[in-house]
DNA sequence: TGAAATGTTGGGGCG
DNA sequence: ACGCCCCAACATTTC
């Protein structure tokens, strides 16, 4: 069937090259056709019309729909519900078998299971592709067939698993001969799907050797600019974890261990997905916590009186970023001296933060929160003024954020966090002995 | 990818 | 010279 296409619908992987769905596509004689849905069920839920990842996503569009265009080509773009839309698409075009890279999110799963069966009864075939990650859930497991839930020996196993020969960027050549040669098409502006401009940008990633070289010393200071920015590209695809493994073999351990990481939490998530609404460890559900609405204000706000945890929430809100030191701190005292539920820093992380994924985000507030697999173990509190001392000794990050530092409109102390210390552990104390009985 | 509490050691001041 | 105390510095245990 020559005369159909293949239709690459394009999800978290926005890049022409090096993307396993089109790789495989490939391999039939039939043209592609390049589809992108912006799922009005998805979009409504985000809270911010500016929402900067929707205009990343928006530009991220155009650039392919521009190459698309030298080739022949055009990117064909829906705004609705994902059926809906697909429906759409494949009353609209010839299409023989619908190509994706699969996504491990339950909600994704669902979708893609009810876009399967649309295509089903029209007799057209749709296969996910892994693209996402290296290893999926199934891939590294423990000598039983059962998932790891340490990170030390699944990343072990990662590791020795690993193959550079075989797990390399994908080659191949888009031309007007393997694309399905339409007329071009002007992509829907923001305004078309109801968003707006957002003054903050995505920034590049840096894979440089100086950054790779360095990370493990310099990575802990959020006054130096010695992370990756590598989140954002690789939720949105705009590089492949291929790619990025590649080059950080280039760098110290520790730059692909933050990748494995990645992986460990996408893997948690495919094989616990209770993981998203409950604590990996159940004995955590039974914490009481305070949950006081004006406290969770002073945090997201920035003005809990600790200066290194407010510098990160107001970096946060300024540019949809904060370094991961500074994540975990401010994250520690939310749920540790505040005792507020680890779901709402969570949901207000996810809100905000432009790398948010929701594998990473989960695990990582569990990890905090000490409920998550291999998780730290509740007692192991951070002090927000101790982690200043060691992490932003010369306090540039806080001065950079939180000017008014060291005068009298700072706020004061929002807790006294040597008493705070203490009713967390009676706290977690009291939440584990009530599983026992 | 903690920090506080507690224990140990050893140097120096002092009677 | 000696014992005693204090306490900083470091180590270990505990949360």
């Amino acid at each position: 069937m020559k005369d159909k296409y293949n239709l690459i619908w394009l999800r978290r992987d926005l890049r022409l090259s090096d993307n396993a769905a089109v790789h495989h596509a490939l391999q039939s004689n039939r043209q592609l056709l390049f589809y992108f849905n912006f799922d009005t069920e998805i979009l409504d839920q985000l809270e911010n019309r500016a929402d900067a990842r929707v205009n990343f996503i928006h530009s991220e569009l155009q650039k392919i729909n521009h190459q698309l265009g030298k080739l022949g080509s055009s990117l064909v773009v829906k705004l609705g519900l994902a059926r809906e839309c697909m429906t759409q698409v494949l009353q609209e075009y010839p299409i023989a078998k619908v190509y994706a890279n699969k996504d491990y999110e339950l909600f994704a799963i669902d979708r893609d299971k009810s876009i399967e069966n649309i295509c089903k009864s029209q007799q057209v075939e749709f296969q996910l592709y892994k693209d996402q990650v290296i290893f999926e859930e199934q891939e590294i497991t423990k000598k039983d067939g059962k998932a790891y839930t340490i990170y030390t020996p699944y990343m072990k196993k990662w590791r020795s698993e690993f193959d550079s020969t075989v797990h390399q960027p994908l080659e191949y050549k888009l031309s007007s001969s393997n694309t399905a040669q339409i007329e071009w098409k002007k992509m829907p502006s923001l305004e078309d799907i109801r968003f707006t401009n957002s003054s903050i940008k995505i920034p590049a990633f840096n894979l440089s050797s100086e950054m790779l070289n360095n990370y493990e010393a310099r990575r802990n200071f959020p006054a130096l600019k010695a992370t990756s920015n590598l989140g954002v590209h690789l939720r949105f695809g705009t590089i492949s974890i291929r790619k990025a493994v590649q080059e950080a073999l280039k760098g110290d351990d520790q730059f692909l261990n933050e990748l494995i990481w990645r992986e460990f939490f996408i893997q948690i998530l495919a094989n616990f997905p209770k993981v998203e609404t409950e604590c990996f460890k159940s004995a955590y559900n039974n914490m009481e916590w305070i949950n006081n609405e004006k406290d969770f204000e002073k945090w997201t706000n920035g003005k809990t009186g600790f200066p290194i945890v407010d510098a990160g929430m107001r970096e946060l809100k300024a540019t949809g970023n904060m370094h991961n030191r500074v994540r975990m701190i401010a994250a520690s005292f939310l749920v540790k001296d505040l005792l507020i539920d680890w779901r709402w820093g969570e949901a207000y992380f996810a809100n905000h933060l432009l790398d948010y994924d929701l594998a990473a985000n989960n695990g990582n507030w569990q990890w905090v929160a000490g409920c998550g697999c291999d998780a730290a173990p509740y007692f192991r509190v951070f002090n927000p003024t101790e982690q200043q001392k060691k992490f932003d000794p010369d306090m540039e990050y806080i001065r950079k954020w939180v000017p008014e530092f060291g005068t009298e409109k700072y706020p004061k102390q929002m807790i006294d966090h040597k008493f705070a210390r203490i009713r967390a552990l009676e706290t977690y104390k009291k939440a584990l002995q009530s599983e026992l009985i």
